[in-house]
Formats: C-alpha cells, sequence, structure tokens
RNA sequence: CGCGGGGUAGAGCAGCCCGGUAGCUCGUCAGGCUCAUAACCUGAAGGUCGGAGGUUCAAAUCCUCCCCCCGCAA
C-alpha cells in the first residue's frame, strides 16, 4: 500500500540539523520520535541548555529521547519499539550500532556536508573550507557501520568562493541538506534511489576543530590566515594577543605587501606575515564590541613599524 | 550564584585605585599652506561621563540597586 507518508526517526543536534527537521516535518510525515544530544551547561551562567534540535522538536509536540549512548539492549529496543520505517540523521553526534542502523525496515540514512569520499568525519565543512577547496555539497547516503562510508544516494555540490564563510556555507549546505533528506526520504520510500559506493580513492578525515587552531602566528602564510578567518568563523576564531589583550580578527584581507612578521604596516592594520600581508577591516577586542581595525588602532595607540606581538 | 571585561563628544580610547578645571587619536566645520592631497599648520563646534538613589563642601571617580553590550568557557 504505497504512500508518500513514512513513519520517521529523526536524529540530530545542532543548528545545521533544524531545518534538515524543519523540511521533514513540513513534508508531512509521522515523526515517532527525535534522538538529539543531552542538554549540556552552555553560555553565560553556565546553564543546561537543550540543543536546537531539541528545542524545534519539542515546540512540534514531537517526543524527545536523549540517550547518552545507544549501546545498550534497553535504549536498542526502545528504539525498535518505535516502529520507524526509516531514520534520518543529521548531525546527530553518537555512533548508531548496527541494531540501530537495522531496526527500521528502509534502514537509515544520513545527511553529510562534504562530497564524500572527501571529508569523512565531523567537521566536513570548515575542513573544506580551510584546505581551499573550489566546492564542497552534500552527500545523503544509506548508513552502514564505518564513519561516513556507506554508498551515496544523492550528492549536490556548492562553489566555494572568496567571499564564503563557514558561517554562510554552514546555513547553505543546511538549507540544501534539507531539499536533499525530503527528496531522499521520498525516494527510498519510492525505491527510486540507485545507491552508489564511495570510490576508494580519495577519503580525507574532516577532523574536529581544535581553539588552538585560531590562535594566529604571524610566520604563516596570510593566504592561509585570510582562509582561517574564513573557515574558523564563528567558532573558534582567528585571534591573536596583543599586549595582553585577546584580539578577535573578524575579517581579514590579504595585501601583497612585505615585512617582518607581526609588524604593523600602516594604519589601516596592515600587519606583515610569513608571506604577504593581513589588513584587518574587522576586530573585536576581548569585552569589547566589533568595531573597525582603524578605529581600533586609534584607540589603542601602536605605530607603524612596531611589531604588535 | 561558573570566571571576567566594558558603557566618557560622531568613532575608538585615557581619566576611576589616591574625589576638586572633561583629556588623547580620528572625524566634522572654518581658515591657512600647497600644482595637489587621506599630508602639514591654526582655530572652532560638539559631552545630562548608561540610569536611579546614597555618602560628601564637592562624584566620571567612593557605596547600593537597575538597564544594555561583550570575552572566556561550551
Amino acid at each position: 500500500m504505497p504512500s508518500s507518508r513514512l513513519r520517521l526517526v529523526f536524529m540530530g543536534t545542532p543548528d545545521f540539523a533544524v531545518p534538515v527537521l524543519r523540511a521533514l516535518i513540513g513534508a508531512g510525515h509521522d515523526m515517532a520520535a527525535v534522538y538529539t544530544r543531552a542538554p549540556k551547561p552552555a553560555g553565560r551562567g553556565r546553564e543546561l541548555k537543550k540543543s536546537p534540535v531539541h528545542l524545534l522538536a519539542e515546540s512540534k509536540g514531537i517526543p524527545v529521547r536523549t540517550p547518552k549512548s545507544l549501546k545498550s539492549e534497553d535504549e536498542q529496543k526502545a528504539f525498535r519499539d518505535l516502529g520507524a520505517g526509516l531514520g534520518v540523521v543529521a548531525a546527530y553526534g553518537l555512533i548508531l550500532p548496527k541494531a540501530v542502523l537495522e531496526a527500521p525496515h528502509l534502514g537509515c540514512i544520513n545527511v553529510h556536508a562534504s562530497l564524500l569520499p572527501r571529508w569523512r568525519g565531523a567537521a566536513p565543512i570548515h575542513r573544506a573550507l580551510l584546505a581551499g577547496d573550489e566546492e564542497t555539497g552534500i552527500c545523503l547516503m544509506q548508513m552502514d557501520e564505518g564513519l561516513d562510508t556507506g554508498p551515496v544516494l544523492l550528492r549536490e555540490a556548492m562553489p566555494i568562493t572568496p567571499a564564503t564563510t563557514a558561517q554562510s556555507l554552514h546555513d547553505d549546505l543546511s538549507r540544501m541538506g534539507a531539499r536533499l533528506a525530503v527528496a531522499g526520504a521520498k525516494g527510498v520510500l519510492e525505491g527510486s534511489l540507485t545507491p552508489v559506493p564511495q570510490p576508494a580513492e580519495g577519503a580525507t578525515y574532516a577532523e574536529r576543530l581544535r581553539r588552538e587552531e585560531g590562535q594566529v602566528s604571524w610566520d604563516e602564510d596570510a593566504a592561509i590566515l585570510e582562509r582561517k578567518a574564513r573557515g574558523l568563523n564563528p567558532w573558534p576564531g582567528l585571534f591573536f594577543e596583543m599586549r595582553g589583550t585577546r584580539i578577535k580578527i573578524l575579517e581579514a584581507e590579504v595585501v601583497a605587501r612585505d615585512g617582518k612578521p607581526g609588524t604593523l604596516l600602516d594604519n589601516s592594520f596592515t600587519i606583515a606575515c610569513g608571506k604577504g600581508a593581513l589588513r584587518l577591516p574587522r576586530v573585536q577586542r576581548e569585552g569589547r564590541a566589533p568595531m573597525e581595525g582603524a578605529a581600533f588602532l586609534r584607540g589603542f595607540a601602536v605605530k607603524v613599524g612596531e611589531k604588535i606581538c
């Protein structure tokens, strides 16, 4: 008895997954439950905060489950008892054991933000940008036990331009992912999609971002620093210390000038790097609001020709 | 009660600890110099010092409460 309505379980956690869940709800599927990471302390005040997906699910009246792991028999049984036909996963944050992957009769599909097999893993959006890739995209795949290794059902690319930031790319890919998730759920139900195994060649792993990666070393190539300014945004951000205070670089621009790395070259906040120089049109001093680089310089009084840190 | 910084002229800051004339860089306006200029010189305008109480002869400065912004941490 064919129907375009599926009983779904959705699993996701951060902002990236929100449009995906919203789209699936909008497509009229029967949402059996939403799995997401448990609330954890966050923000000033360190109060327990529910995940973005958690909040959306709650507002739509969908049952929310936040197990710490799906390894136990009990959790797996609870999952199975939902009687879902398909699991849709987007940036959930937990490994799904085989028993969970196989519980829905159509299995589980995953929205992954890269052109697999490149950038499997935790931070595909940022790694593509940081590596200087000229395009990235979304792959909707049939999940298997490996980490982002399943056969691809749908794939769509998107260019990375000099203006692309991790934030903008995140938002764009999130919308694309939502669209593909809806198309994928439909396709899986109708049996109209052909799973394409991932090529053996070209696999890379997108490691989680670490805070230290945002620390500027002026010996680096200006072009690489500029990419970090866009790729580490909004977290952890690109930053350096100057006279004891932390300065976050909100915007950076490569300038073809030379000098001793770390030297202020002019009063529009151009700093010499290992190769080339970086101009900082927009910065933020700790505890202050974002401001123009040149304005910052006026109040902070550093002279052209001085090393800034 | 997680830790911490900030709100002073249009912008960015100093002054606050050790109360007593509102200061710096930039911008704006006027004039000068110059072939010319974002340069240089001279002058001017522009501020209820986030808000409300309190202490004091006197509060940007000390005390109390409130509002707003942000960094760390995730």
